[in-house]
DNA sequence: CATGAATGAGGGTTCATTCAT
DNA sequence: GATGAATGAACCCTCATTCAT
């Protein structure tokens, strides 16, 4: 529930379930959102027990509602799935977006981390998700989309000419920001210094690799 | 005694399938590696499109024999799975195994990393299996036992008291070395020259965090 | 709310299926009475071969409708019975709940069996299902509450502190009403003959014990 | 276990197993034996589990032998049935037989019931079974040969022209008997004094049946 | 906006049975 | 006298999806 981010942080001016706000909605449920609702829960459903185990069934259950309602909203169970990929995939696309257009420094390479830093934190359970169902999203019309844009941001970092291990280095910096999210749990401190932590280690390999690089 | 073999001894080393001996029976009774067949194929569909959706059907199939052959061999689907593992960790376990019994020194973390960027390539297909399919792992029997089998790696080059980002740099470490198996399937050059790359940038990373500890 | 009607309020007394309204809708959706044609199906074929052998497949096609129609309208196989028990054992429970609040005279008991002898006949498909599925029964969930029901029913003719013989007597009696309601099919003679025969020893049993009883 | 009568009382002579004779079979189980064992444990779980719900399997893993063993001694799964009720339908054949070249007196009949006690007596387990699993015995070859001995112990008993609830009163004779054999077991006392007050009212039934019918 | 009722395909699993060895 | 390996048929059940209302 709480991991849900989906809509913002927490559906701000939203009314929580079970007080309506005086003379509201007789039927109990916020109308309209029906389309946000099935998407809050699939993604949390999805996160938690994978997308092939989850049930079209189990998220109209945990909404209320029946299968068919969800069929008006959706016209497959993959397009549930690929509907949280647009509305999250957003910040990562503007992030690369940016990156395209400044130049190749090492500070604009830092900047790219500590932005990204942030954007995985704003979409983290669909990055969990991910991580964890790679072998079905790999199948899924998402998933190449998806592998694209990873390509894409390493090319951000990474100097195509640059020495092997390098290159290795700026993947590692992307997957170590990826692995930081769900590793670190099991790791006592500070979410918010782990976070940070994370971030300069990769910062700290980006930098060796644009520095070990010759001719940057 | 019992009918099913389910438990298994394992009847031999890792043999691959390979190519039936040439110019043996037809049909019937490709006598007794049927067990370890079923473990070739199960291993090959798992990592290729996941474990949910490789039906039992399909593994019988492919092996020319009925699913119900398989519950021969085998007590449930799940118990594929985990006489997979069964085998394949084996490298990883002795590992640690080793680990444990050595002075925590820089170059014995170094070694460990060596170790382990050999081990990982003889399981790949196993750990790219892992890798894409944690969702579905983690509720398996077999999830808790692998995490820990993790943990318990890092512990070995990992120092409790280290500063975050050090410790970080270690967790980092290991997943560079995961990250590389199929990352870098994207990137051009010689697969043994792209696994030294990694096991390099690793050993940096290791390195970095042993000397950056206070005290060692 | 929920798309399963499983546990059932049970839309109607308990209709036989008999002709469908003559001239009705030649295909699709003989409108909301499928639940109980179900059980009407399942209740003749449970009682014709058994539980056991009585397939899901074999209902549906009896109804023509898929199986997993079935499993729209029951949550389980086990369900379906349960449900038919719901239905049926209403009139023994009622006959109980009567019992319990007349005085324990001999009349009280006659008149005990004369309404249990009609409550059988009533759902005679039941009892003779029970009675030759005991040992499937007897696992069920639904296997106990049948026990309790039956060993409450004898506790309202039966003196706890009677002599054994006549203990047997009134167990005896209830026993040769349900032996009655198949034995007898092998039996020449009018079947409401036959009942009331039976119905005459079961009272004539309960009288001797109630008399024998000391202090009665 | 204990509920096994078929060989005798227990197997006298024989081995306990894990205490072989000194010298004796290495194998530990008891050699040749093995027919009558499976009966044995076939009987125990067909009366305890009913014949559908018992699988092969499970009683050639209570045996420890593999189920093709099973197979060696028996042609199909029903053999094994078949073959239970050939040794225990013995006693109850002979009681026919015997009765059936005595004398139609009241002291007969008193005679038979007391006989058939004791038969019952002898023949629990499958009695048991017999109540219990009907609607399956029912269809087996078995069934029918059963009905016909019910039906024909009920002829030596009953007169054919005597008033319905004469008739009843011999069929019930008979049932309360069958009763008695397992729903006395809810009731308090010793066993042998049970089967006692149940034949005594099963004799008081045919006395009643005998001297209430016109001209004998 | 949503439901009630249903479908077709497929899932994993279990069974009695067979047969070469 | 028994086993190891396999089969074919059937089982209960679940799924994503559809469509008239």
């Amino acid at each position: 529930m709480s991991e849900t981010t989906a809509d913002g942080e927490t559906p701000a001016g939203t009314t929580p379930v079970g007080v309506p706000p005086a003379g509201a909605a007789p039927k109990r449920h916020r109308r309209g959102d029906t389309r946000q609702r099935i998407q809050d829960v699939a993604l949390e459903l999805f996160a938690e027990q994978g997308y092939e185990k989850t049930s079209l069934r189990e998220i109209a259950e945990q909404l209320e509602v029946t299968k068919a309602a969800l069929y008006y909203h959706f016209k497959t169970k993959e397009d549930i799935l690929v509907s949280l990929f647009q509305d999250l995939q957003r910040p990562i696309d503007e992030l690369i977006e940016w990156a395209d257009h400044q130049p190749r420094t090492l500070d604009t390479k830092q900047e790219i981390l500590r932005r990204y830093s942030q954007a995985l934190a704003d979409v983290a359970p669909l990055f969990r998700f991910m991580q964890e169902n790679q072998a079905t999203v790999r199948e899924l019309s998402v998933g190449e989309s998806f592998k694209d844009r990873m390509l894409r941001l390493i090319d951000t970092i990474k100097e195509p000419d640059a020495a092997l291990t390098d290159q290795v280095r700026c993947i590692s910096a992307l997957f170590t920001m990826h692995a930081g999210m769900f590793v670190l749990r099991d790791v006592e401190g500070d979410p918010e210094d782990k976070r940070k932590a994370v971030l300069e280690v990769a910062i700290d390999l980006v930098t060796q690799a644009h520095t070990g690089t010759p001719g940057v």
